[in-house]
DNA sequence: ACTAGACTAAACAGATCGGTATACCCCGCC
DNA sequence: GGCGGGGTATACCGATCTGTTTAGTCTAGT
């Protein structure tokens, strides 16, 4: 999997470094191959020698940040004991968005830029939301819920509204809001 | 306010129609005047004459679809009485993603395609979450919460959740969750 | 009758879009 | 010592982008 990350010529990982840069901050159609290129002090060329069209160098970044969302989440969450790592899962998301999330979720943002079904980003975005809701689920599972599958939706819930907030500022600590409503979630579903 | 609406031209109608439904389904960046206008069955001339800019296309796109989106939830909550209206908020919503929200909030689609605070389309986006924001409050209050600013902030944040996730199917119900949630929420908040 | 405004038709502008082509350099490997 | 891969430089392609311009038609109100 993230074998890919070592294949990458030295100039193949400033284009996709670049390219998350870019993608996330500004919007992906509002981003061309040229500037990316630019930035990264590279040709055009060498951009479509490595990943063979924008498409694909969408779905890439997709991809990457999906793996490095995956890694935090789980490095931090197994850092606590079991019963309280369904909770432990708002603190990761807390210090993740204070860091690199300031506008939103990447893969919501992805997908409200890409409504062609066939776009081989969406395929990333889905299993992104569908792993999260199964780490959820397990998660739910070692805290000693015995029928997860309603907390999981729960949560899930939670963690997308709480990053979506977190982009538009109307409400003040997002996150914060959501653990104290995935806490009395998991209190009750633990009785 | 709405009087925009009668003073639009029939021409200028059917371009803020045209407009709209290619916004939210194919995303702004991805749809140009060109495509507009053609589909209006407009010169691109009337489409500048009437809105100045694509930006300001934009913008009223926005706007139009805020006044829709308050006119329909403030009737429909209002057939409820006043203690369960806070609640009754996730039935409208239910039935307003169910009709015309395939693709998640229009208004964080948007936010996410424009990162540029300078648009006049995010003052848009941030008056439609503070109008709700503080909706929700006042109905928290008829529902009989005495410091509702808390449960404001979680009704928020569950509709955001539900919205977002309805775009995505991987939850199979999620304003219905939302709603559940929000109901412990707000039993809670009452005592 | 005159006029103002809403509109069409169509060309034009300069920039940018994703993507390709040609030609060349450099370096490690067999 | 030849060869292939990673790379640069640059020009090009046709299409599309937002926005403007010129010229002229139709219609309602006074």
């Amino acid at each position: 999997m993230e074998a890919r990350r070592d294949v990458l010529t030295p100039a193949g990982r400033r284009i996709l470094d670049t390219a998350a840069e870019l993608f996330y901050g500004q919007g992906i159609n509002a981003v061309g191959v040229d500037l990316i290129a630019k930035r990264a002090g590279v040709t055009k060329k060498t951009l479509y020698d490595r990943f063979g069209s924008k498409e694909a160098l969408v779905a890439a970044y997709l991809r990457e940040r999906d793996e490095r969302w995956r890694a935090w989440l789980t490095t931090e969450v197994e850092k606590a004991p079991p019963a309280d790592r369904a909770l432990a899962t708002f603190d990761a998301l807390a210090e993740w968005v204070r860091r690199e999330n300031p506008r939103g979720c990447g893969f919501v943002n992805a997908a409200a830029e890409l409504p062609d079904a066939g776009h081989p980003a969406r395929q990333v975005i889905a299993d992104q939301k569908r792993w999260l809701r199964g780490y959820l689920r397990q998660l739910c599972q070692e805290a000693g819920v015995t029928a997860p599958d309603g907390p999981a939706d729960e949560l899930l819930l939670l963690h997308e509204g709480a990053t979506v907030l977190n982009g538009l500022s109307v409400v003040a600590d997002p996150v914060a809001t959501a653990r104290q409503l995935a806490q009395r979630a998991l209190e009750r579903a633990r009785t």
